[in-house]
DNA sequence: CGCCACTCCTTTTTT
DNA sequence: AGGAGTGGCG
């Protein structure tokens, strides 16, 4: 077992008075470990694994804490049950599909609960109507009310400027949503934690056997928990021991309805708990550690934390400016290389960006410096057109009812528009005791070519990777005309097909990975490889690596400019780069570029609002070294003849 | 009914 | 720069 301080091991061990617990835990005071080794230290003292849950934030995490405890437990792991909320929850649905009316549900991820939402949309708002709120907006309010556990109408009236008449038609666009969602046997990520909370709050039995299941409920990431998910474990546990870790200072998940002052009010929320901490940092160096401190503790609210390095002091962290993007990207792209050729391993290194999309000038200069990177976060593999192109009709394939697979899978096809989507849409429902396939027949005429898919997708049910082999054969013809830069799109369809391998059926391979979107760079690689990692700060929560580079860390991105002017959002924004900041285990660069590379998308306020309330503006030179490099970087040496042209000019 | 050309807006973060 | 939504034409 790995050897606890005095802190850690009462964490660990805690066996009363109190029946609750919820340990502070501040960034790398060894948070994972204390869960691992509780669940641990539950097992060995006795208690059967059947009988403990334990909750993560994210997939990621749930992996890594599986991993960690076959480690020390041994095959005995997989009598736990280890999940996200949201996975946990669809388990729990799934297991009783007839009293929560999924038997035949399809579940939908955001881009296509946004789709439903533009067809609610558009019956409701008249073309014309340009400011009224976009489909994709009134899905994020719709999404963050349910989680807060709020009526759509009152959180509107409380939240938003809207007029009373326009709440009222957001609110009728959200109940066609549910509408359209109910009769298309669809089920959004919302939908999983909702439905559980209801069926346990309507049904004593349901309540009462669940209660029954658990002896101890163990919760990561408390601070990322919403009103939905504390209600869960409010209706879970009793008798269940709740022994939750968090750390306040890391909650970043507001936009979901995480609030982090939930935890300081932990005793009040959950009657009989008692509040450990954990305060000595064995990842980082104190240096690493100062910059971090200083960051919070200019914060106007009161985190009461001062990071303490076990570990004692190392390098002093870095800032370092560059004239461009162009400069920053190809100097982190050198440097690593440099340190790789100085026999580093490239996994020893993060690279970490506050937005998925800036990173893309980051992973053009690795790409062009031939070094091995896995990008996590932001949009996934999954969301590629061409991607979810394959995947509605594997989709369709098993829902007859999926309209949103239908209408993508049929409009793929030359002469097929709406119109004609629609209608095969229509008719499916209305016989629904005639073949998917009968009906293609009927309705599109002579188009053989569409029903074949269908029966290709069909046939290989029992083998995804045969079924999705076999699709991309027949679309490729389609889908190479239709994008660009084909043969590297091809690529990303063979590596689906590779992921449905170990699935045993195209179902349970598109629920999976509905569920559990994988990035492409992720999914082409094995957790063995070496390479660099490219990561959000949310991704990267609860992860490490010795030399971490936080880039882009200029004006305007902390706090990032859409948050400005909301004190408890700048705010999140503060505890983001702090995120960021704690994850370097030796070595802290952050890099920013020169605002003179004009961002093409100048949004007004962006211009106006750079700078403002900018966290790195007055970091103290004594606590890291502020350099200038790369002026000119991107100028070719030959550039500096230019001045000569109006001075000789003969 | 489908297709194409045009305009407008976008990118904060994720289960 | 590119994707989504819109409107007019074949």
């Amino acid at each position: 077992m790995a050897s606890l301080n005095a802190e850690q091991r009462l964490a660990v061990e805690y066996a009363g008075p109190a029946r609750h617990l919820l340990v502070l835990a501040g960034a790398g005071t060894g948070k994972t470990t204390t869960l691992v080794q509780r669940v641990a230290h539950l097992v060995r003292g006795g208690t059967k694994p059947e009988r403990i849950l334990l909750l993560t934030f994210s997939r990621r995490a749930a992996k890594e804490m599986r991993g960690r405890l076959a480690a020390a437990l041994g095959p005995v792991t997989d009598r736990l049950t280890i999940g996200t909320f949201h996975s946990f929850c669809w388990e729990v649905i799934s297991r009783i599909p007839k009293t929560f009316g999924v038997q035949a549900a399809t579940v939908i991820d955001r881009d296509d609960a946004t789709s439903l939402f533009t067809l609610a949309r558009s019956e409701r708002v008249e073309k014309g109507e340009r400011d009224f709120p976009k489909a994709a907006q009134i899905a994020d309010w719709h999404s963050y009310a349910r989680n807060c556990l709020l009526p759509l109408d009152a959180y509107l009236e409380k939240f938003t400027e809207l007029p009373a008449d326009w709440v009222r038609r957001v609110v009728a666009i959200a109940e066609a949503y549910t509408a359209k969602k109910r009769e298309r046997h669809y089920i959004d990520y919302d939908d999983m934690l909702e439905l559980l909370v209801r069926g346990l709050e309507k049904s004593t039995a349901l309540r009462t056997q669940m209660q029954a299941l658990y002896q101890h409920i163990l919760v990561d990431e408390m601070q990322d928990t919403n009103p939905v998910q504390w209600r869960l474990l409010d209706l879970l546990r009793e008798p269940a021991q709740l022994y939750c870790v968090g750390d306040d200072a890391q909650s970043i998940y507001a936009f979901r309805g995480a609030d982090f002052r939930n935890v300081h009010a932990f005793g009040e929320r959950v009657p009989g708990a008692a509040v450990l901490k954990l305060t000595e940092n064995y990842r980082s160096t104190q240096e690493i550690l100062d910059v971090s401190n200083w960051l919070l503790a200019r914060s106007p609210l009161n985190y009461e934390k001062e990071l303490r390095a076990a570990r004692g002091r190392g390098v002093r962290p870095r800032l370092i400016d560059f004239a461009s993007k162009f400069d920053e990207a190809a100097w982190l792209a050198n440097d690593l290389r440099v340190r790789h050729e100085a026999g580093a391993g490239w996994r020893e290194h993060m690279i970490l960006v506050r937005t998925a999309w800036s990173a893309k000038g980051i992973e053009a200069a690795l790409v062009e410096a031939d070094i091995p990177y896995t990008f996590i976060g932001g949009t996934s593999f999954l969301q590629a057109a061409h991607v979810k192109d394959v995947l509605a009709l594997l989709r369709a394939s098993f829902n007859r009812l999926d309209e949103l697979a239908w209408v993508r899978y049929l409009t793929l096809w030359p002469k097929v528009g709406d119109g004609s989507a629609g209608k095969v849409v229509r008719a499916l429902a209305a016989q629904p005791d005639t073949s998917m396939f009968d009906v293609l027949q009927k309705t599109l005429k002579n188009r053989e070519e569409i029903a074949e898919g269908l029966h290709l997708a069909t046939a290989l049910a029992a083998n995804p990777q045969a079924a999705v082999g076999a699709v991309c054969g027949h679309l490729e013809p389609l889908l190479a005309s239709r994008y660009d830069r084909w043969e590297a799109r091809k690529s990303d369809l063979r590596l689906l097909a590779q992921l449905a391998e170990k699935y045993s059926s195209v179902r349970e391979f598109v629920e999976t990975f509905t569920l559990d979107p994988v990035s492409n760079s992720e999914a082409a690689r094995s957790s063995e490889d070496d390479t660099v990692t490219l990561i959000t700060v949310h991704s990267a929560k609860g992860t490490e690596a010795p030399v971490c580079y936080v880039a882009q860390a200029q004006a305007g991105m902390y706090p990032h400019t859409r948050s400005l002017g909301d004190l408890d959002r700048e705010e999140e924004e503060r505890r983001i780069l702090y995120v960021a900041l704690t994850r370097a285990q030796n070595e802290l660069i952050l890099t920013r570029a020169g605002d003179e590379v004009v961002n093409i998308f100048q949004f007004g306020s962006t211009a106006r609002a750079l700078g403002e309330g900018y966290f790195l503006e007055e970091l103290p030179a004594d606590i890291a070294d502020v350099t200038h490099m790369g002026f000119g970087g991107t100028r070719n040496a030959l550039d500096s003849l230019r001045e000569l042209d109006d001075e000789l000019g003969w």
